[in-house]
RNA sequence: GCGCCCGUAGCUCAAUUGGAUAGAGCACCAGCCUUCUAAGCUGGCGGUUACAGGUUCGAGUCCUGUCGGGCGCGCCA
């Protein structure tokens, strides 16, 4: 419907520059956008704003103008000129109804393009080293990565979701060193401790688990059994990375999210990537050394300093295996690639660019796209949650599922743009009322199932076809204002995706239940007049349907009763 | 000190990416249940968009500065 307006405008503007008015030749991009209030039409464009000094004319007179040089088109009512020069469309009823069959003929897929014809894009998120439970940061990495994820789907990406880890590093001699202390009876802040060793309680059960000479597996590694052996730290470590490696896996399935590749860190040493990468740079001219460490010149890419790559010691520091990891995957075919990451990482941000850029492979400026994400705070009875006893210092995923169940821990993590600061309410994920959002949407999904129950019972049919032939009874205030919404679904997600805001799709799905609910309440769906009937019932199932297919999205259910 | 992000009703957040009178929910006040879920709906109250300049037909949105909050600023990962 925009590119047709836009092409009426687009007419009348050649004709009037035919005719004489002064008009830039090629014209400037004619932007329809839809209307804010019902006040201004379906639709409005602001063109004649911005062309009015070129044509020597108020823009109150070129809208005019512009107005009376329009083609007729079937689809539009109606066209004013309002404001300070604003031209408003009026739709004609059909125009706006025909969402409806299109909605249920096209059900799940309503909403989804195929513009990106499969273009593959990677992205990354969670990414957690295996050293202790996922947090809540991890949480809104978790929520915000996979309903990315989805809504690139809808676009028609191939996407692959991948989880990095690091398995082999200073991090994971800690976890190592703790567990073995633990098996030692050794108590965090006792003599012995690891200087930078993990204090949660999670330890004790490893260490524990590991005594008893338990089989533990992780998703993407072979089971792994315990020798018991407490002097045997590379037994400890790899039975504890395994462990914790199988705790996250069973957080993220519990919280929905499944990746479809778990890439190790230690894999880009085996396989020489890490070494390849420094050769590369070396050869680039990029890099130099001094004070016996190997630096990179990411000042010439606008880094504030440059950065050691190879230290004196002959060890690499972690943000070379880092580009290494990014190489590969732009060599694996991801030529867009989005990180899902917390705000604390932005300067990696910088440095990962810039040597791309120094290895010349090709690879954009921008690549890879970063969402960051401020943190979370968890809120309860009006007081922070700091402290949780499975991790110690922090509030983990499977704290939160616990306390207030997936949907809502899914719905709130990515109901706000990435870059706020969140404060995790728990009293209002937990209360069940219109204070919660989430059960705001999910019982206008199940509304709509109630109604349908009610038919059956009262023993009445519907007749969608017949529905679809008498849209033009939805006359209502209420019913275009829901039709409206409906239609807008496909350009919101496609802005949703391409600006990777997730949060744009849960501030829709929260107004669609508005005006759903207000429809609900101000009229009846069971009653005598079959036509008004079918009709009615086809609006609401096109409703259940959207919001159904938004909720997938976010990996929120859409029950049918509460 | 430097860099990046943020600042919208008492609270939590929107605002079609520069458009028209800045909108919802919570809280507060007044109403609505023999009728498909009152887990809901209808009104009312509430704003100098942190502050000061600038850019233009038009600024919550862009630019500069100030104030306030977050994160980062290792030959740590």
């Amino acid at each position: 419907m925009k590119q047709h307006l836009e092409g009426l405008i687009v007419q009348a503007l050649q004709r009037l520059r035919a005719r004489g008015t002064p008009l830039p030749d090629p014209l400037p991009v004619v932007e329809i956008d839809r209307a804010r209030s019902k006040e201004h039409g379906d639709f409005a464009c602001n063109i004649a704003l911005g062309l009015a000094k070129i044509a020597r004319v108020g823009p109150r007179d070129l809208a005019q103008r512009i107005v009376a040089a329009l083609p007729p088109s079937e689809h539009v009512e109606r066209v004013e000129v309002a404001g300070p020069g604003f031209i408003n469309f009026y739709l004609r009823a059909d125009a706006l109804t025909r969402v409806v069959p299109t909605i249920l003929a096209r059900g799940r897929a309503y909403g989804c393009a195929g513009d990106a014809q499969g273009q593959k894009v990677m992205v990354e998120f969670v990414s957690a080293n295996p050293t202790g439970p996922l947090h809540v940061g991890h949480g809104r990495q978790a929520a915000l990565g996979d309903a990315l994820s989805a809504l690139l789907e809808t676009q028609g990406y191939a996407v692959t979701r991948e989880f990095y880890y690091n398995d082999a590093g200073v991090q994971i001699e800690n976890l190592a060193l703790s567990v073995q202390a633990r098996t030692r009876g050794i108590k965090p802040g006792e003599g012995g401790w690891p200087e930078a060793g993990y204090n949660g309680d999670y330890i004790l059960d490893i260490a524990n688990d590991f005594l008893a000479k338990k089989t533990v597996h992780a998703a993407d590694s072979a089971p792994v059994t315990a020798s018991g052996d407490a002097n045997d730290l590379e037994a400890i470590r790899k039975f504890a990375v395994t462990y914790l490696r199988n705790e996250q896996d069973i957080d993220l399935q519990k919280f929905g999210v499944k990746f479809d590749n778990y890439y190790l860190e230690s894999s880009l040493y085996t396989e020489g990537k890490v070494a390849g990468t420094v050769q590369t740079l070396i050869a680039s001219g990029k890099t130099y050394e001094n004070d016996g460490a190997l630096w990179l010149r990411t000042t010439d890419y606008g880094d504030d300093k440059d950065r050691v790559m190879r230290k004196s010691d002959g060890s690499y520091t972690y943000f070379v295996p880092d580009v290494a990891y990014h190489v590969t995957k732009w060599q694996r075919g991801y030529h867009k690639a989005i990180n899902v990451q917390g705000s604390d990482h932005h300067s990696t941000m910088t440095r990962v660019r810039a040597a791309l850029q120094a290895l010349g492979l090709g690879v954009p400026q921008g690549y890879p796209e970063y969402v960051l994400h401020s943190l979370v705070r968890v809120v309860r009875g009006g007081e922070e949650v700091k402290i949780s006893k499975r991790a110690g210092s922090y509030v983990t995923v499977r704290d939160l599922i616990e306390w207030v169940g997936r949907d809502a821990v899914r719905f709130f993590l990515v109901s706000r743009r990435a870059d706020s600061q969140f404060v995790f309410d728990i009293d209002i994920a937990l209360a069940q009322n219109e204070e919660n959002p989430v059960y705001y949407v999910q019982y206008a999904h199940a509304r709509v199932c109630s109604v349908f129950k009610q038919l059956k019972e009262k023993g009445l049919a519907h007749d969608r076809d017949n529905g679809s032939r008498r849209l033009q009874r939805l006359t209502e205030e209420h019913e275009r204002t829901l039709m409206n919404r409906l239609g807008r679904y496909p350009e919101l997600l496609r802005d949703a995706a391409s600006d990777a805001e997730p949060q744009q799709l849960a501030t829709y799905l929260r107004e669609l239940a508005y005006d759903f609910h207000i429809y609900y309440n101000s009229h009846k769906f069971l009653i005598d007049d079959p036509d008004l009937r079918d009709a009615r019932l086809n609006l609401i199932e096109a409703t259940r349907v959207v919001i159904a297919n938004g909720l997938k999205l976010l990996g929120v259910s859409a029950p049918e009763s509460m």
